[in-house]
DNA sequence: CTTAGGG
DNA sequence: CCCTAAG
């Protein structure tokens, strides 16, 4: 928006959207579609209000990215936005429609989303055509306009690509809407129908990108993936350029223009963005993978879907408030209770940043030990996270995200395709088989690769995981984070993050004061009552996290309490940060009220004191 | 479905 | 965190 294109009149906002489905008064567009569109961005901004700020459903990030459109504001939220994760592609898919590849990108990325989404892509669709229609290039345009509406709903449903992209889509319309003017729409058009052309044997670009055997093809996708994926830089380059060249020259190169010459410049100019997880994935496997993956995510994306919305919706309370958990200054300098990596305090003042770090971290080695081709995007990354980092966290215990992120990533890949997931967990456990679970998760991977249904049952719970959205303030920044990565990683806000996600939600200080407050309340092993009052809030963390987390801080708490008292163990450093006060809350309750409510504790306590609680409990309990 | 427990 | 077993 910095560059305010008069010509647009985002100023506007919905109003010239408006106006622009209106103007092409193409009987075929789907006014309805449209205006329901609409509409329910109103609605939905509404809803949301000014708190916009993380997690949110997809209708959520529509009404968000409703809002910022109306505001002008999109541009430059850019950075913050990729943070939204899928949510942005409602928002891009808002705008969109300028150009027909962007159009049919999104077509196809938000198809998977919600039914908003697909109310969206038609809108977008809408859009485009009208434009096109407004430049003069009725005929191709629109021909081809449908026929992106028409691969759209045959490939409906590819979460994959959805998630990919979903981050990109919404910088494009942004860019698109900049950008646009009458000059830019003929050259989308030609360049729309140069991709048909070039593509006449085959039904659709988008089955061209699908198809895995079109090698030629395979340079062109990946370029034009890259340009998808790295809307961030495209956008300041947009910035400093003129918008439209860049983005047209990206668009061409990755639609029509196979050429290398074209595609280096794009790859220079895509450089600097950081390409997406899903698109590290898709690079990693070009095109096959790619496709597979879709259409297995055809099949699972049902489940996931629902199971996403549900998470989605409750996500959308998640964001209310934004506080700055103010910790006890004890509680906060020791901060985490369990993040071997980084310190909380760290992660807090720079929220995503280090997941970013990590996360790319782990893109680059996937994709490193994966192709050597990718070597450059790596490098892209290596600014933004610099090998040391990496080294070092995976020394100092990183090693298990990074595994749990490569061990997700195997599991998305299984699903696609039962060959190449193998192939890629390989590659993964070979990377990072640094933690038990991996080489465990490795096997059973392999085991269940070859069960379809385990793994969609697997993704299914994975996106529950991820999907949801943190709603606390503590939550807040992980929820930060995870919108980030999926942004930036891929974006996969469906799939990928059905995939991947779920691992370690970090433990918030918070967190465990409120669990401890409700073992406190409820007495432990009420974990489902604890969860609904206490952690409501926060999707995540079931009843069974709650449980699994009051396990470790007994034994943390006993370990501490072994360590002062005994100077035992105190090797056990890594969680050493607990909080004092709250392992003495711990150790109190669990000698208070270990299991059977009562203090009796003699029989369940003293089971609990003999593995958990340790000596100083037991000696209590006996006193 | 919830809990407990092991991995 | 995941998974399974048991109530």
């Amino acid at each position: 928006m910095e560059n305010g294109d008069p010509s647009l009149g985002l100023e506007d906002g919905t109003i010239d959207v408006e106006d622009l489905l209106v103007e092409p008064q193409d009987g075929h567009l789907s006014m309805d579609n449209v205006i329901c569109f609409d509409e329910k961005i109103a609605k939905n901004a509404m809803d949301v209000g000014p708190v916009s700020c993380s997690s949110g459903g997809s209708d959520t990030g529509i009404a968000r990215k409703g809002k910022d459109i109306l505001n002008g504001e999109v541009l430059n939220a850019m950075p913050i936005e990729a943070e939204d994760g899928y949510f942005r592609l409602d928002n891009g898919f808002c705008n969109m429609g300028d150009e027909y590849l962007l159009g049919v990108e999104f077509a196809e990325s938000i198809t998977n989303l919600d039914y908003g989404s697909s109310e969206g892509l038609q809108a977008s669709a809408s859009d485009c055509q009208i434009q096109v229609s407004t430049d003069g290039s009725d005929t191709g345009c629109r021909s081809d306009l449908y026929r992106t509406g028409d691969l759209r709903k045959c490939q409906t449903n590819h979460k994959a690509e959805s998630s990919k992209f979903s981050g990109t889509p919404i910088c494009r319309g942004r860019e698109t809407l900049d950008g646009y003017n009458p000059t830019i729409s003929p050259r989308s058009c030609s360049l729309q129908n140069s991709v048909k052309s070039r593509n006449s044997s085959s039904s659709s670009f988008l089955e061209v990108l699908s198809d895995e055997n079109d090698g030629t093809f395979s340079l062109a996708d990946k370029m034009f993936y890259s340009s998808m994926t790295k809307r961030n830089d495209e956008i300041e380059l947009t910035g400093q350029n003129d918008s439209t060249n860049a983005i047209e020259g990206q668009l061409t190169l990755a639609t029509s223009s196979v050429q290398e010459s074209s595609s280096n410049v794009l790859l220079t100019q895509k450089r600097s963005r950081k390409p997406t997880q899903r698109y590290i994935d898709g690079l990693a496997d070009p095109i096959p993978t790619y496709s597979k993956r879709k259409r297995e995510a055809s099949s699972s994306t049902i489940k996931d879907k629902s199971l996403g919305g549900k998470e989605r919706r409750k996500c959308h309370v998640g964001p209310k408030a934004i506080k700055v958990p103010p910790e006890d200054p004890e509680e906060f300098s020791v901060i985490a209770i369990q993040v071997p990596f980084g310190s909380l305090a760290n992660q807090e003042r720079s929220e995503s940043q280090s997941f970013d770090t990590v996360q790319h971290v782990d893109c680059r080695n996937s994709m490193t030990k994966s192709k050597g081709k990718y070597a450059t995007i790596n490098n892209r990354f290596d600014k933004h996270s610099p090998t040391v980092e990496f080294k070092k966290r995976g020394d100092c215990g990183m090693g298990q995200k990074r595994t749990d992120i490569c061990v997700t990533e195997a599991p998305s890949r299984k699903r696609g395709d039962c060959g190449t997931g193998q192939k890629k967990t390989d590659v993964c456990v070979t990377e990072a088989p640094s933690k038990k679970k991996d080489s465990h998760a490795a096997a059973t991977n392999q085991k269940k690769r070859n069960d379809l249904a385990v793994a969609v049952i697997r993704k299914k719970k994975d996106v529950s995981f991820t999907t949801e959205s943190p709603k606390k303030s503590d939550d807040r920044r992980l929820a930060v984070h995870q919108k980030k990565r999926d942004d930036t990683l891929t974006d996969e806000s469906s799939e990928e993050a059905s995939g991947r996600r779920k691992h370690h939600r970090l433990w918030t200080i918070s967190e465990v004061r409120k669990l401890i407050d409700g073992v406190s309340q409820y007495g432990v092993g009420r974990w489902s009552r604890i969860k609904k009052l206490f952690f409501a809030a926060s999707a995540h963390r079931t009843s069974v996290d709650l449980k699994d987390k009051w396990r470790n801080l007994l034994k943390a708490s006993g370990m501490q309490e072994q360590g002062s008292q005994q100077g035992e163990k105190k090797r056990n450093v890594a969680w050493r940060p607990l909080p004092k006060p709250i392992l003495r809350r711990v150790c109190e309750l669990a000698t208070m009220h270990p299991y059977p409510k009562g203090e009796r504790g003699a029989t369940k306590a003293a089971a609990r004191d003999s593995t958990d609680i340790t000596l100083s409990d037991y000696r209590r309990i006996l006193k």
